[in-house]
DNA sequence: GTAATCCTTGACGCCGACGTCAAGGAAAGC
DNA sequence: GCTTTCCTTGACGTCGGCGTCAAGGATTAC
């Protein structure tokens, strides 16, 4: 099998194998005419990664996963060196998923306390000798040192 | 104020003050002398961002609350637009969490079942007539082209 | 005065996992 | 034989948010 069908098999590029191959994660033998060959059991290889990579895991951490199905096991995570993959993966699940959770709150928190502050000001300026009523964007335009910057000067493009 | 004093007040440094700048986010006067000066509002401005960015958003997404509060406004979510990320946010962070939660429990999954398969192994090699008890490491060994791969080339390295 | 520190702009580096383009050889269909 | 498709290597581009270095001018401390 080349390149172009272990690719399409997989539902990935050539280019992907490649950088694999690049990686040392995905040895290939070479065929006369200098073509790369591939048998089935580079498929489930690469089937390994893929899965791992929808995990979230970084290539490095498909490694231990890829040698233990090369040196023959059954499956990637037949290896102690897999297990302890999974287990950190799981350790820094666990604190992104607080963290992300605490900064949910927080920005649920801004939120809510945003709302009740232009719920307030809506309600002061129904009240009879209340403010003026500003539009919001009328209220930006009446500053003139504050319209709309036009100089969006973006790096190394300009 | 100057770029230096203004970073250090708000805990970040000059490189990220003139990145801002470069965005378009944090406009700045300029003296005489060329140096950029700053006051107390571009503080603020600064701390908005900041903490924006202490929660996951992206650049881009802190420049409505910035522009409120240049336009004005007492606190950077005092614009509609500003709330309108708040819950963009809120959704996506909702989104992720959900994510990465069902990745938890399948690699979970994964470990259990992984463990459960060495278990047995370990049960069966116990038992009188089993198979031979392969060490890990030992078994890569075996098979000549599984050895270690010297040829970890990177890419555009060497 | 002079050395140390601050400021300026410009430009390249970094990380990760590739995408994309280029120049050229091999293979496959007709 | 000819065209189209596939393969090869090499090298630059992408995205975000800066870090870091370079060359040179301004300010400040002593």
């Amino acid at each position: 099998m080349r390149i172009g069908e272990l690719a399409e098999r997989a539902g990935t590029t050539p280019r992907t194998l490649r950088y694999y191959e690049s990686r040392g994660l995905l040895p290939a033998r070479r065929g006369s005419n200098g073509y790369r060959a591939y048998d089935e059991s580079d498929l489930r290889l690469v089937e390994q990664i893929k899965v791992l990579q929808d995990f979230g895991f970084g290539l490095e951490e498909t490694r231990p996963f890829v040698e233990c199905l090369r040196a023959g096991h059954p499956e990637g995570d037949s290896c102690p060196a897999s297990l302890a993959v999974y287990r950190r993966k799981l350790d820094e699940l666990d604190a992104l998923i607080g963290e992300l959770e605490s900064v949910r709150a927080k920005v649920r928190g801004q939120l809510e306390r945003a709302e009740e502050a232009r719920a307030r000001l809506a309600a002061e300026a129904e009240l009879p000798g209340g403010p003026e009523p500003l539009c919001e964007l009328a209220e930006a335009a009446l500053s003139a040192d504050a319209a709309v910057p036009a100089h969006v000067t973006y790096e190394n493009k300009g």
